[in-house]
DNA sequence: AAACGTTTTAATCATTTGATTAAAATTGCA
DNA sequence: TGCAATTTTAATCAAATGATTAAAACGTTT
């Protein structure tokens, strides 16, 4: 089995990559069959061992990615010093179901996996020092010294926050379902919720 | 293989029965081992198939059960025409926070295998009719008509009253992590969130 | 206690599934 | 071109897993 110091094929390895994000996305790691990744990707099935080495490394990969650019777009937002608290929850609100919206299995696929490895928030991806060492964290701190928003806990306020925006994708099965909505109509609501939400949390704020 | 008139024995069926409810809704349908569910019972294996035909089976059991549990508790309090809406929305949080309490997993498991058969809740739980018809959308819409609450469509109202009460149970290991909870400060925040929903669904609403 | 139905067990099966291997095909380049 | 490294394939392996089977244990009735 050879392998030596030539760059691996690009293409090939990023079929797998893509093939497998979906795949992982849609179903999770528990019920996701290597066979069908490689079928997605159009590829022999051992070569996905020969470049990944197993399926757990690569959902490992996959995981990493999909979390880091997530986080990404959290730490821009939040670290900005030049928006104030609320154009950060609209900024926040705004890129947050734009890009949902390209990827909607994307949160049930995070809250589903991450039970497994919630470690990887602190170690890995230092998601607690983003947040609360952030611009933002300390203008929601500040705004409650000085009585222009309510004294709610932030836990609270980012429970709200997240079950606003990301819970419709979570259970856009069961709302779709439910609701009669067509994918059309679901989407449609989640564009109208980029600007309702920021009113609504205001509203919440308000002292 | 003898099986005849008399009841089965309620007491193994039953053991079966919690045990495959705590591993199913504790690991999902896929990561889900039939050996697992008869230790954690203390069977034997053979007898999960003597019981319950098949694992598909024994499943498709436990989440039409789980499912109606929580059907009967929307039911109750939606169709309840001695209550204001306000007042069901204050039963409905407080009921459904301390039913899951109890059993913190079954917003999860319930979003995550819905996906495999979301017609169950038209087919079989009717939670359309349940919802729609209930005197909780009469009162919902005859609010809206004549200016007692905001015209927001009663999909955006689900969404929010679903993100502010089980959301944070999907996310209860990420929010525990991120925020460095322990599971009594989570259970703790749940408790005031019975308390702050209703008042900021009643500012949501304000006209 | 014998007979019969029911429940439980140990052993085993068949399939699925992640992974490996050895050989073939392809590519880069001296 | 020819050679060496890399990539790809078909075939196969070993373990895991859902399910079955045949026999043993148990309980109830007569």
């Amino acid at each position: 089995m050879p392998k030596h110091k030539q760059a691996i094929d690009a293409t090939t390895h990023q079929k797998i990559k893509t093939a497998a994000r979906m795949v992982f996305h849609q179903k999770g790691y528990a019920a996701t069959r290597t066979r069908h990744i490689a079928e997605a990707a159009g590829i022999n099935l051992a070569l996905l061992n020969y470049y990944f080495k197993s399926k757990e490394q690569l959902f490992n990969l996959i995981m990493l990615e999909t979390f880091t650019e997530l986080v990404a777009t959290i730490k821009e937002i939040v670290t900005n010093p030049n928006t104030s608290l609320h154009q950060k929850v609209s900024n926040l609100v705004a890129t947050y179901i734009d890009q949902l919206l390209q990827e909607p299995q994307i949160p049930l696929f995070i809250v589903s996996e991450i039970r497994n490895n919630p470690q990887i928030l602190v170690n890995t991806l230092q998601v607690p020092n983003i947040i609360f060492q952030s611009a933002f964290a300390r203008q929601y701190a500040q705004s409650v010294q000085n009585g222009s928003i309510a004294p709610l806990p932030i836990m609270h306020f980012l429970m709200n926050l997240l079950g606003f925006t990301v819970f419709p994708f979570i259970a856009q099965p069961m709302l779709q379902t439910i609701g009669s909505l067509t994918p059309e109509q679901f989407t449609q609501m989640m564009q109208e919720r980029k600007q309702l939400i920021p009113k609504w949390v205001a509203a919440l704020l308000a002292p």
